[in-house]
DNA sequence: ATCATCTAAACTGTATACGAAACTGTCTAC
DNA sequence: GTAGACAGTTTCGTATACAGTTTAGATGAT
């Protein structure tokens, strides 16, 4: 095996959606096949094809003849989306604390831990992110995990919103993180998707109270708003993906 | 405008779908995309498009250089499929109660009672499919009605199982059906949400017990299996897509 | 100068061809 | 019988061509 066993099509829909990310790809804005194609430094064909499978997850938007655009969440489509989460989260914890591990408790019990020992920092969002990976993970749902850590949370983190529930209540989040570890550690289904689901019902309530308060505002500090840029065209932050030959 | 503005991929999409269900297009087997391509009538592009919007969707799967194949679903698949299904299905009841509109509850409420009036007949399992759609619909949630009815119905469709809760458990059904629909009418989140669980529960219980019974044994009569074929190399029940020019 | 219409350029949708890479199966050597 | 080499087949990626559609700019009329 030279380097690697993933296909080119696959490279492209991890650049595409990181670019969603950084915000190099912007929502509703339209995208020229013929230039992506030539920033990635790939031909239409693999492009075309990671475009359809982020059309089917619904990160892209396509109407014939009209080209791509990048799906724009409005604060009700967020709401919407948070509320599938939380059942899907819900079921996730029930179904962690039935299949859990011995191994995968000390984990969890140990990102418990350390969330409430840390003080709050920046680095609070991607152990959010670990801390629901691994419950999904730990449901040994395989369904459940994918549709909770690809299909929607690829949605969540597409658009100017990267885990904020937490960010904007860390001190209760952090207490609800813990009670949940603690019912999927005695194995409790029924509390533990209880609390997970007050947990995001919580979040999902103060998030969107903040947001319609803010709509046409100041964007919230703890918001980390994503800096705009004035078209996709030629954007030189977008990588070649093609690797030289050798 | 001639005659249709949906593109050449969805239109394959669709025939791959529906290939899937009528069994002509295989679980687990190889899939030649010239051969497909050819007996679709279509060019090896929009084939290839096409399928990555299923293998998105989870319904086709592809290792590098060695082929696609269709989904190939365990009893386990099944059972963790159908633990998303109860929570979604749950999500859906909960928001229809708190969305539905005087026209939808109509609607409902004429579905379940000509379900309790009529016959148990070969008709109930569309009208299941009719059931929960139209639920899915009235919840007003765009990305639930589209998870339910795209990502999953159509997961739990393509292989050997077509709506069999309902059929194995008619009596029990159609009483909870009707529960649900009153819930639902009267604005009851709680309780529709809690009773759509429980009917899901139920059935799924029920399907799994049975199926695990049977393993390799006499598939059940109210299982419609799927007619198998030899290969779906040059399977003439496959309609040609591409309509003649003019 | 403003507006409507027309034309040309740009882009998307689809088809086809070709080379490279990788897998499968067979054959041979030991 | 097993291991390795080899050829055949299939997929993968690219390039190219062309028709249909949209968009924007040019043209012309009032």
């Amino acid at each position: 095996m030279s380097a690697n066993n993933v296909q080119l099509v696959d490279k492209i829909v991890d650049a595409l959606e990181t670019a969603i990310v950084n915000g190099e790809l912007l929502p509703g804005k339209r995208i020229s096949e013929v230039d992506l194609s030539s920033t990635f430094g790939v031909s239409r064909g693999p492009l075309r094809e990671a475009i359809r499978k982020l059309e089917a997850r619904r990160l892209f938007n396509r109407t014939a003849f009209h080209g791509i655009r990048v799906v724009d969440l409005s604060i009700d489509d967020l709401e919407q989306l948070l509320v599938v989460r939380e059942v899907l989260e819900g079921a996730a914890a029930r179904a962690a604390a039935e299949n859990i591990s011995g191994d995968e408790i000390k984990k969890l019990k140990r990102f418990s831990e350390d969330e409430m020992r840390r003080k709050p920092a920046l680095t609070l969002v991607p152990a959010t992110k670990g801390f629901h990976h691994l419950i999904a993970r730990a449901s040994k749902n395989r369904w459940l995990e994918q549709m909770l850590c690809k299909d929607l949370y690829g949605l969540l983190y597409a658009y100017r919103y990267s885990s904020v529930d937490l960010a904007l209540r860390k001190e209760e989040a952090r207490k609800e993180h813990h009670e949940i570890v603690k019912a999927i550690a005695r194995h409790d289904g029924d509390q533990a998707e209880a609390l997970m689901r007050k947990h995001n019902r919580n979040g999902r309530a103060d998030l969107i109270k903040r947001l319609r308060a803010n709509v046409a505002g100041q964007p919230l500090s703890s918001l980390r708003r994503i800096p705009r840029m004035k078209t996709s065209r030629n954007n030189r932050s977008l990588r070649y993906i093609r690797k030289k030959a050798g």
